[in-house]
DNA sequence: AAGTGGTCTAGACCACGTC
DNA sequence: ACGTGGTCTAGACCACTTT
């Protein structure tokens, strides 16, 4: 009977040893709460505190009736903050700023009009780039729908980027994000200060608000840079 | 008095809605668990589960003593789930295959020997390519280190990935994933298929159990990859 | 039908950071 | 010092899913 295991983290520590030690190994029905609870002297629902935070880490696999395995595989699950690019900038400890490219009310292309399902309305374009200590790091392409995001249109973003006001300004429910490879084009290669055809790293996200689309952005990020993540 | 608000999704969504509305604006302290409990007319507990989920996902400030406020920029967090390989071409419903390149037991160069900080001994490198329907998918590139891999040398990696093996057999306590985009060089070209210099989405990640450094592997995706995570 | 995790409760004490 | 969130408890009931 191990004792003195009576706080969630501590039970979370244990657990995660057994499993690392293979104690409990891959696939492995491990004990139910209320015996866990027993063995560590602590309450089922510290037991089953401890056991949420490991099976959302992805390490375990709960099902009711039919108990907590241990994961056959655990996947991976990496978190990216994705914070707003001036704070990304200024945490480096760069001098961050910003400039406006482009900023038009027009009819969207297909592609564009086809992901974010809008009407007939015309929707905001706004290009801009951001610098990192006066070199360039990001050139942002950004449709907004007036629809979801209201006073967008008495907005300049000469000064403030689209990407901040819009964190700021407007609620969101849910969005999807993708991360890719591109080739910079001869006016990416211009704007970004690199190489045409340099490997850019793209990110592009969709964001809406119930059932209304918001924005949809293409983030082009300078060649070299690279996104971390944590285990 | 808002009544019938009795489990914790409830009470998040109500949240959430409150947040969104902007009737807690950015920056806007909240009420208390114990008053939000009695106005929902449940147990503190069950404001107190759902206040913190909604700030795992980085709404929401908390501090004690402080209170808790809504997050001013609501870092968003993406969660990227990084399975197996096999499995996540399988799960496209394309057909998984495998072909080994490479596997040496080599002294590493400089620049793994830098990341892994191992001692003298030398390290598994093993290439391998990943295809989906009999089209390149990825390029792996991997160093092991037999002393954070029980039984490495013994595995051919002929007929199963050091990415699948290594995941089933090999515990780690933690790791770091780096994502860019690379120029593919004229060796890798020919390898995935594509062109020189096509820009690939590349991941870099190293993995460590405790103070051993278990291994550190490259993926160059094909061309035209791209990662999808969630908000 | 039965056993498992999921959740709620009411109360309590504690840790921490602001006042 | 004191108010806040953080956590633990013991018990209870419920929901799901497998047997």
């Amino acid at each position: 009977m191990t004792k003195g295991i009576r706080n969630w983290q501590a039970v979370q520590q244990e657990v995660l040893r057994r499993i690392n030690a293979r104690e409990w190994p891959p696939g492995a029905l491990i004990p139910n709460e209320a015996d866990l609870a027993t063995e560590f002297g602590c309450a089922r629902a510290t037991v089953n505190r401890a056991l949420r935070a490991v099976a959302e880490a992805g390490l375990l696999d709960r099902k009711r009736r039919a108990g907590t395995r241990v994961a056959l595989q655990p996947v991976a699950r990496a978190t990216l903050s994705i914070a707003v690019i001036r704070q990304e900038i200024e945490e480096k400890g760069a001098r961050y700023d910003y400039r406006l490219l482009e900023r038009k009310l027009v009819r969207p292309p297909a592609p564009v009009h086809r992901i974010l399902k809008t009407g007939e309305g015309a929707l905001l374009h706004v290009r801009a780039l951001h610098f990192a200590d006066d070199v360039a790091y990001a050139l942002e392409d950004r449709w907004i729908n007036p629809a979801g995001a209201p006073a967008v249109l008495d907005q300049p973003f000469d000064a403030t980027s689209a990407n901040e006001w819009l964190l700021e300004h407007t609620p969101y429910t849910g969005g999807d994000i993708a991360l890719s490879a591109h080739n910079a084009t001869s006016a990416e290669a211009q704007e970004l200060g690199g190489a045409e055809g340099a490997a850019l790293f793209a990110l592009t996200r969709n964001t809406w608000n119930g059932d209304t689309a918001v924005t949809c952005v293409r983030l082009l990020f300078a060649h070299g840079y690279a996104m971390q993540a944590d285990l």
